[in-house]
RNA sequence: GCCCCGGUAGCUCAGCUGGAUAGAGCAAUGGAGUUCUAACCCAUAGGUCGUAGGUUCGAAUCCUACCCGGGGUACCA
């Protein structure tokens, strides 16, 4: 609908004035219109002519041309041509299926990425919900979409979980997050864990086989929460990768670009993101081992493998990530021009609670199982009848309506009030929508 | 220090590829309705669009400087 009617208006100017004019359609304040267009003060501008002047040549020659779309058209202020649209075009809007910009092509777009042997916190939330509600626009707009993510199995962290599980007399179970925070604790003010915590880590690099149940069982237990979460969501995961996979993958390229894209210093490889306007990143560390860009490098090359055909790869992560994205990017483009130019990074902010709830009682940080509990019980508290849908449509409306850049702060209260900006507001009004016209129709 | 992001009504946010008196929800104040799932309705009040310059017929929107908040800034991820 937008698209035709620029079209016609393009097509009068030119006619009528023999310029060019980039059509602009805005939805004005809605008693000006269904439409709003500037054409007239553009067209004013390159010709020198007074904008009413063009603006009323303009809308008579609408008014003939576009017939029985338009019931009304207008000129106001300084030269705008308000457009109102027929019921009858309303109509067949409302049938018009929308732009199939990405029709037939396949789009991978990566989110939530949290990392095995810790807690999934409220920020990994917000990653899975803006991810998944950007992958099902691309998906209207016609993609083949795959939901990937990409979790980090070896490191630190996983030392730290490790120690806490091997010291704990009992099986592990349930919550893995408490021994990575117990493992956290330990090696910030323990001398003797931090050692033992660090000999546990090169015994995981190593693939130390002692290791090896233990490490599967936490990294079940991780999983199984993970997917518990992301059921209660509704959200699915096509591949998931893991660093182990990427690592000998990016650590092969970086070799492999060594004194051309890479160079040597300070014993460590580094890209130098200077000449392109960004800071120099270690890509590999002076003992030899990969950095997390290196590990990034890799993960690019494993999707490209596995999906060749991609029209676009969206990656989604928290703000504090964005600069560090630039470099690596900048270094892919000159390893794999074309599949970097494909690749978009797209970053948010951090999740703030206005209750000021931040960490629970063991110092750990929010989790997003504990996030969801809460709003389910708040929710059943002021709605006793309240279903699962009413809940989730609270917290992603909240998780979604903001634009993407700046931090959110999220209150439950609000998330669920039937009033106001809120996703239960929404799916009453729409419940109600639809009992009126079902009755009409009887 | 340098780089990135944000700074709009009491609160949460739209608007930022320049355009019509800067909008919404919540909260506040004053009213109306007792119901077809009332998703409420009407009205009032509330804003130096971080600050100061600049470009323009026109700036919340573009440019410059500065202030405030967050993030990043070589061997963590």
């Amino acid at each position: 609908m937008r698209d035709r009617l620029a079209k016609t208006i393009a097509d009068i100017c030119k006619d009528l004035f023999g310029t060019d004019v980039r059509i602009e359609l805005t939805r004005p304040e809605e008693k000006f219109g269904d439409f709003s267009t500037n054409a007239a003060l553009q067209l004013a501008g390159k010709l020198g002519t007074k904008p009413r002047e063009a603006a009323e040549k303009l809308a008579a020659k609408l008014r003939e041309d576009l017939g029985d779309q338009v019931s009304e058209v207008t000129v106001a202020g300084p030269g705008f041509i308000n457009l109102k649209l027929s019921d009858r075009a309303l109509f067949e809007s409302l049938e018009t299926a929308p732009a199939q910009r990405y029709a037939g092509q396949e789009v991978l777009v990566e989110f939530g990425d949290p990392n095995p042997f810790k807690a999934m916190h409220v920020g990994h939330l917000y990653s899975y919900i803006v991810g998944d509600a950007i992958a099902s626009l691309l998906e209207t707009a016609g993609a083949q979409v795959k939901r990937l993510s990409y979790h980090g199995d070896v490191g630190l962290h996983v030392a730290k979980a490790l120690w806490a599980m091997q010291k704990s007399a009992e099986p592990p179970k349930g919550d893995i997050g408490r021994f990575y925070a117990e493992g956290a604790q330990a090696y910030e003010r323990d001398e003797q864990a931090k050692a033992q915590i660090d000999a546990l880590n090169a015994q995981i690099y190593a693939n130390d086989p002692s290791l090896k149940e233990l490490y599967d069982q936490g990294k079940k237990l991780s999983f199984d929460d993970f997917d518990a979460i992301l059921k209660t969501l509704g959200i699915r995961t096509d591949r998931r990768y893991l660093e182990s996979e990427s690592t000998p993958v990016g650590m092969e390229m970086v070799r492999r670009n060594t004194g051309k894209v890479f160079k040597e210093s300070e014993g460590a490889i580094v890209y130098e993101g200077e000449k392109s306007g960004l800071h120099t990143r270690v890509f590999l560390t002076s003992k030899g081992l990969p950095t997390y860009e290196t590990k990034d490098l890799g993960l690019a090359e494993l999707k490209h493998k596995e999906y060749p055909q991609v029209a676009l790869s969206v990656i989604i992560t928290a703000h504090e990530q964005a600069e560090y994205f630039k470099v690596m990017l900048a270094a892919l483009g000159e390893i794999q021009p074309e599949l970097a130019k494909k690749t978009k990074h797209l970053s948010h902010g951090f999740v703030s609670l206005s209750s000021g709830k931040m960490s629970s009682r063991t110092g750990e940080v929010y989790g997003a199982g504990e996030l969801l509990a809460d709003v389910a019980k708040a929710a059943k508290k002021q709605f006793p009848n309240s279903a699962r849908d009413m809940q989730l449509g609270a917290v992603k409306y909240a998780f979604t309506r903001h634009r993407l850049g700046g931090d959110i702060v999220y209150d439950v209260n609000e998330s669920i009030s039937l009033e106001g900006n809120s996703g239960p507001y929404l799916q009453y009004a729409h419940a109600r929508a639809r009992s009126v016209l079902q009755k009409a129709s009887n």
